[in-house]
DNA sequence: AATTTATTGTAACATTTGTTACATTTGAAA
DNA sequence: TTTCAAATGTAACAAATGTTACAATAAATT
């Protein structure tokens, strides 16, 4: 790990727009560069302010108490790295973080980003809308998971897409899924084989019709049962 | 519904210390009151700023699409509602809200809390870290869900707590569970005798042996193997 | 069009987990 | 202590899902 640039003094030259916060030209920060394989922070480091991967790509491997990489996640230029733990009470990383290649990194310091938070209200509000997201989807990931059927998972994401058809065009019975059946099979954490089963099962049961990505909602109150 | 005080201008008259935030006595607010069953706020309502409820207590249900209540939370005063939604890019409640008993909402419009922000850096500090705690307490339940099967779950639970015991008195290898088994069970969302039959299981693998609340480690590479 | 590749449908069997029921143990209260 | 309620251990059976393998279809490429 190299620190390039005055320390604390680095500013990229220029605004940085990202997803979550806008940096402007004014705010100190230091700029990391890293070579691939290099280690860029690991689990239970503190993390002490915020860091932006800006160019290159990363990998953050959240390694399992066995040893054993749980997910992977490829992270590449320009993201925050685990911008949601600054703040928080335990605020060390979660995972691991390697270089995927040569990468640059701007570290900017929990204090410096506060103040930015008080002078821009726009960056701040871009920084809460993003944390905020974040729980949503979590959220909605999460009840995914707590159903514990594929029929129910089944059903509660199809009356999701079903429900928002309807405030588009109102009346339309025919579903288009934003993914495959392989890909869905993923998002639920089950196997495809089962998935198509249970598809063909619904089918048996009059509820719905499945074409590829298409699906036909034949009986309402029997998918809002599936439900439960 | 009925809005008490001077509209836009009600303050409680004293700092109201909140885990995620401390308001102070300057901050405009609104003053609502609801009778027992009053409907505070609808799932899918726009949430237009921080609601507290101040005095009493409310149910949040969630409606899945079926119409059935997937999840209740109980939650008594003095406690946000839905503070990590007010700044989501859909700010709409996730929940129905329902007076449980009779109850006082403080409401604080979003411009007010970026004025508060700005104003009050702790203030500020302590909303993020709520929501950071958050994000990170739901990215653990995530974890503990995309572990399949029920040993996994116990291998995973059980090493770290065996690792918190390390930290603290290294070489002991009799780990005190926080929960009962009945506790457990519904903590990782399986059933009972399952989980009873999961730990007579690996008690015959050898890898530990369970009594009542007390773990025994027998095999700590064993026990790391079970988790993936 | 012909060929290849990816996706989907289906079936048999194995594994895991749930369900139910009951016996046993523990801990607290009378 | 005695009694009782709650928690735990265990077993038989049912249900759900995974695994593997292969056929059928659609989509992409030549």
């Amino acid at each position: 790990m190299k620190k390039q640039g005055i320390f604390n003094d680095f500013h990229p030259g220029e605004e940085i727009d990202l997803d979550f916060c806008t940096i402007p030209k004014w705010v100190s920060c230091s700029l990391y560069s890293y070579r691939k394989g290099d280690v860029i922070a690991r689990q239970e480091d503190l993390c002490k302010g915020l860091y932006i991967l800006y160019k290159g790509s990363v990998v953050a491997e959240m390694i399992s108490e066995s040893g054993r990489v749980i997910r992977i996640e490829e992270i590449g230029a320009i993201k925050p790295l685990a911008p949601a733990f600054i703040f928080a009470g335990e605020n060390r990383f979660p995972v691991d973080v390697t270089a995927l290649a040569e990468c640059e990194i701007i570290f900017i310091e929990k204090n410096e980003l506060l103040k930015l938070f008080r002078e821009e209200s726009k960056a701040l509000e871009k920084y809460l809308r993003y944390n905020s997201d974040m729980t949503r989807f979590l959220s909605e990931k999460l009840l995914m998971l707590s159903v514990k059927t594929i029929r129910g998972k089944l059903a509660h994401y199809i009356i999701g897409l079903f429900n928002e058809l309807q405030r588009k065009s109102p009346g339309k019975a025919v579903v288009t899924m934003d993914k495959s059946q392989t890909e869905l099979a993923k998002y639920f954490g089950v196997s495809r084989p089962s998935l198509a089963r249970e598809m063909a099962e619904m089918e048996k049961d009059r509820i719905i019709v499945f074409h590829r990505r298409e699906v036909r909602v034949i009986s309402l109150s029997k998918l809002k049962e599936a439900c439960g």
